[in-house]
DNA sequence: GATCAAAACGGACTGCGGTCCGCTTCTATT
DNA sequence: AATAGAAGCGGACCGCAGTCCGTTTTGATC
């Protein structure tokens, strides 16, 4: 059962009940304050409802689940970074030669973790359908392309599922936080390797 | 607080009083039957205890947590993929050049993975200190020293960490089971990742 | 404005992982 | 054999994510 056929998406254009789309906006308002006030990890669905007034049901009929909400919260980030990666200026998005793309795309997206990430931890959590998440599944065919641009044929899908693995949220954490590994070596590593994953084309 | 600090390794050499031995096989033993029976995903640690005929608090007591007691599962498999990389012969033991070493690691583990993967993953569960379990950390000072010994001077620490992440059994796992990737085409993508990153040093 | 089915609501409820702490069982010591 | 205190035990208990289902709200239709 897909956790993305469970959650309500709401492409603006089906019809939603006042009432749902009153109580949409208190939830994630109270969401917002909540992570502000005790960060992604201390928030619970619990607290979640009290504090928006609703009942418990209302927030899992409109989430789904825990990751779903933070999904939610998280789509705002996620759509200002695909923007830049995919109409942005060069060379993160298109006019730049694809290396170059690659190399900025990773340097992006490590900023980008270092920012968003504990709210991207709590929205992975679960299971197998993490990668099939929409945001991810975009990441994973942006690198695709470009490695296919950039000449790269054996096997690019398996190669940009290598590359996405890099950029995992959870490892990049887990190395600024607990080995205190500096941003600027991520992104010198990082670059490293798509080089010469490009140059071994 | 570490995991690790919470589990009561035994090295075999403290002492160990004989009730507590004696539910440690009790609780193993139930464990593997519970597997058997139900999948990984599954077991319960009430049900466990109760099939082991033990309290919960001992279950918690000995193993520290759900993945802990998983871990503990997984130490046979471990143990045995841990000596034949270290100690066994080559191409996957020491004698053989590194690059091929490393090409070995990554397909003996994609078959690790597919053997006991599912256990892995109920291992791995939470938070940061996945990444900092003993086996984990084997298997990564491993892959440095090969990395190491092939030449690569660009930040081998966080090579080894990008390798690691392409063996992760949740990726693995999805590749098979979602998208149907068969497992030589894993290991004809893992080779040609190490042969350029070792190529380019 | 009355009617009605569908949609949304809410909070009691379930099952889980994990903790706590008073009680029992061992073993080292004499 | 007696004893003391450390190590281990067990199950009631907690907080959480997620479910269920009787009740309420909504808005399209007449």
């Amino acid at each position: 059962m897909s956790l993305v056929s469970l959650i309500p998406i709401r492409p603006g254009l089906e019809p939603e009940r006042r009432d749902a789309a009153r109580n949409r906006e208190l939830l994630l308002r109270a969401a917002r304050e909540l992570i502000e006030e005790c960060g992604a990890d201390g928030l619970t669905m619990g607290t979640l409802a009290q504090r928006a007034g609703v009942g418990k049901g209302t927030v899992f009929r409109r989430f789904g689940s825990r990751a779903g909400l933070m999904v939610a919260l998280l789509s705002d980030a996620e759509a200002g970074f695909q923007g830049r990666f995919m109409f942005g200026p060069p060379p993160l998005g298109p006019g730049a030669p694809p290396l170059e793309r690659l190399i900025a795309f990773g340097q992006e997206r490590i900023g980008w973790v270092l920012e968003f990430g504990e709210l991207a931890r709590a929205a992975d959590v679960s299971a197998y359908n993490r990668f099939d998440v929409p945001a991810a599944v975009l990441w994973h065919r942006h690198l695709e392309m470009l490695l296919r641009e950039a000449g790269v044929t054996a096997d690019p899908w398996l190669m940009a599922t290598s590359l996405s693995a890099t950029l995992e949220p959870e490892r990049i954490l887990h190395a600024v936080r607990v080995h205190q590994i500096a941003p600027e070596r991520l992104t010198a590593s990082w670059r490293e390797l798509v080089s010469r994953v490009v140059r071994g084309a």
